[in-house]
DNA sequence: CCCCCAGTTTAAAGATTTTGTAAAGGTGAG
DNA sequence: CTCACCTTTACAAAATCTTTAAACTGGGGG
């Protein structure tokens, strides 16, 4: 079931009732969170002060202190994501909360899975927030070219027509250029699930990514097999010859 | 978290609510901006054309002028960048907003990590765009032609009967034409809401959208489909042949 | 030098996700 | 009440993903 040595979301959810908290906890896990809870105000806010966690959720009804103190007071030291949650009857709440810093509010209600995409919006958010405009919107190796915004890869002067995993599974590679990555980082980085040993689905798609690139396993020009690591996009070391 | 050793960039807030303006004052303040506020809207507007800010968010719903005029007088005089927020429940206009010369326009249920993403975005194009007008009355693509001061467009020479809906997906997308947007995002500009995922409407409007500028989705000429990403306008490179 | 094994490649089949669109349902303005 | 419009629902079609399993590879031990 575990999930790895590589980087795992840590959340906090800060909810007194417990069951709750088990119920969540054990959805989000199956999709690769760690999920730690919190069952008051007080320990809470400890807990998010800690710097830990890469998002908190937070009930609004809590003992010891309310949600929005807990939140009030985080906003004061940390700009943690928090995703706030609320029972059902508070109508005017989300202003309120949104107002406070919440990045996000929603009923609990909700099912999980909108919990989920929610909290994926979320981090993605606040992921781009930390280096903001520093994102490049296109990136360069060789004669590829990968351009974010379009979603388009080119190989030469000729578009690669990509599936949605393809296209993520080069962008990750493209990004850790020059590093291996494992089988589960990448279907971790791609797919936000966990990997088995049996999991062969990132082989199938290297594969199908290398066919479209052109790409020889036993001499690769781009993705090369680390045996037992996992892929490396190349590094083209300065002055390496690429030709199309 | 702060904003560095140059100048510190001013902010002018336009909101009568206060606890509202003490909140993002706070928020921002934490990135390094000096917020100050205005609680109506002659007081914004005076303030405004004092030109001691860098941008000016406004609030729509105001007591004495509301935000759209005082954006209107603001235009009068003065290029300021303004940022402008909806409330809760109005009814959204982020037309009306964009052809009054607002810089950009978003929801005030957006988060404040929002809030501060977009400012910078619109003092990042601010400072670059010194010498070109704001924004363009008209956009063009090919043989379509979208008048955000009449609200109309036109393919070829036929005007399209475009419900509200319709016509601000197109604007968007028409906006950042060569670059994909999420059905978040667009139901996000455009309806002022979260996207969940069964939500399928923004479908419906791009399908019904696409009816009307005979445009198919397998081959499109405007919208094309990107598969698991959302929607995108085509960016037709230049020394496309259109035919109408 | 050959065999074995863990690890890898790949085609193919089956399962799942995503999309397009018609039609039904809901809502508000007049 | 009617009309225009937006959203939801439903379902089929299309595209894509995962699983499976058979073929393959490379290196170490014999």
């Amino acid at each position: 079931m575990q999930q790895s040595e590589t980087a795992q979301i840590r959340l906090l959810l800060v909810d007194d009732d417990t069951k709750f908290c088990r119920l969540i906890a054990e959805y989000l896990g199956r999709f690769g969170y760690a999920v730690v809870a919190a069952h008051s105000g007080p320990e809470g806010l400890k807990m998010s002060l800690s710097e830990q966690f890469h998002a908190v959720i937070l009930d609004i009804m809590l003992p010891g202190l309310d949600g929005f103190e807990v939140l009030r007071r985080i906003r004061e030291q940390s700009e943690t994501p928090v995703l706030m949650l609320t029972s059902l009857g508070e109508e005017t709440d989300r202003i309120v909360g949104l107002e406070m810093g919440a990045d996000d509010y929603l009923p609990k209600t909700s099912s999980p899975r909108e919990l989920l995409a929610r909290l994926r919006a979320v981090l993605r958010r606040s992921a781009r927030a930390v280096c903001d405009d520093a994102a490049p919107a296109e990136i360069t190796v060789g004669p590829l070219s990968i351009n974010l915004n379009a979603r388009l890869a080119m190989l030469g002067d000729e578009a690669l027509p990509l599936t949605p995993v393809e296209f993520e599974l080069l962008v990750v590679l493209a990004q850790a250029r020059g590093r291996v990555k494992s089988r589960e980082e990448l279907i971790n980085e791609i797919r936000d699930r966990h990997y088995d040993v049996y999991d062969r689905s990132i082989d199938v798609h290297v594969s199908a990514l290398r066919k479209k690139l052109r790409d020889d396993p036993k001499s690769p020009r781009f993705i090369r097999t680390v045996r037992a690591a996992g892929y490396m996009l190349v590094y083209p070391p300065a002055g390496t010859a690429y030709e199309s």
